[in-house]
DNA sequence: TAGAATACCATGATATCCCATAAGTACCCA
DNA sequence: TGGGTACTTATGGGATATCATGGTATTCTA
């Protein structure tokens, strides 16, 4: 099983160009499409991206909504009409969409961090910021956790 | 079934290397991944490690989440986005981030200490003096205990 | 044909590989 | 039992490969 793990921190250069870490590259790579799927994450001011697993995966929960509904238009709108598939370039590189950088409030620096099946893309400061906000959370749920799972 | 058990302390060389303790490899190289996974402990001062069975273990505590919550995005950013699969090289080294070694607060040698299905890294007068203190509850402990049941 | 998008190349930093060595440990056999 | 020999392990260092990143050339397109 190959998961998104970890965290790095690239430059956009001047033609917007950002790399893309080499053990997301690798995962991403393996897809026949040879693309990078992302959109605007719908909590966070970040980008949520990931290979073709992460885009069925987008279908389905759309298939799942009732054709007509409110919910439905609100949500292909917000995903698919803001969502890219982005070409990785020869050096493993991807362009991000204007949309998507002013979404993520992104300016020549960004940060990728791996979530197990997608990763997220950061403006550097706004995901230490919400890092700090997550082990927060997640310490003062620690003992919660720890009485049905030892030791993690 | 294979354990780590005792400590030992390594230094960390000019490189960044660290030596895992043969014991400790022998179990790790077991796996088809032949790669550390590691992430800064939650409670301690100290790097939290294992082989793929620690990753696995933690990857499960995820998919018991809602994957629509908080809790799940507060969670696996904290884990996955500070967790690194570091390779094993041919002598039986890894590097250890640096988000590692901040979060451990490490120089240049560490204390590898076995707990059994995992392993922590400490920086070796840190794990002392959690060492004496956690020595300390235990005696504590046992002084209770022993006004129950005797000689524990 | 100009401008943008894409492919291609260059480079410094760093990770990885490979070999050397010293200290320690196990082993063997007289 | 003692002493020597062959391994193992931690650690150091040089050579090589990889990666992020900057830049140039080529192609596409409007």
């Amino acid at each position: 099983m190959n998961l998104f793990l970890s965290k790095f921190k690239n430059k956009i250069d001047v033609k917007g160009r950002v790399s893309i870490p080499v053990s997301f590259r690798n995962i991403l790579l393996k897809d026949v499409s040879q693309k990078m799927f992302c959109y605007p994450s719908l909590d966070a001011q970040a980008i949520d991206a990931g290979g073709q697993g992460l885009s069925k995966e987008i279908y389905a929960l759309m298939d799942n909504l009732d054709p007509y509904s409110d919910e439905r238009d609100y949500l292909s709108t917000a995903l698919f009409g803001l969502s890219e598939e982005l070409k990785i370039d020869n050096d493993g590189r991807v362009i991000l969409s204007d949309a998507l950088i002013d979404h993520a409030q992104i300016k020549d620096e960004v940060t990728f961090v791996g979530l197990g099946e997608k990763f997220q893309i950061w403006e550097p400061l706004k995901f230490e910021s919400y890092l700090q906000q997550a082990q927060k959370k997640v310490k003062e749920q620690r003992l919660l956790l720890s009485k049905k799972n030892r030791g993690i």
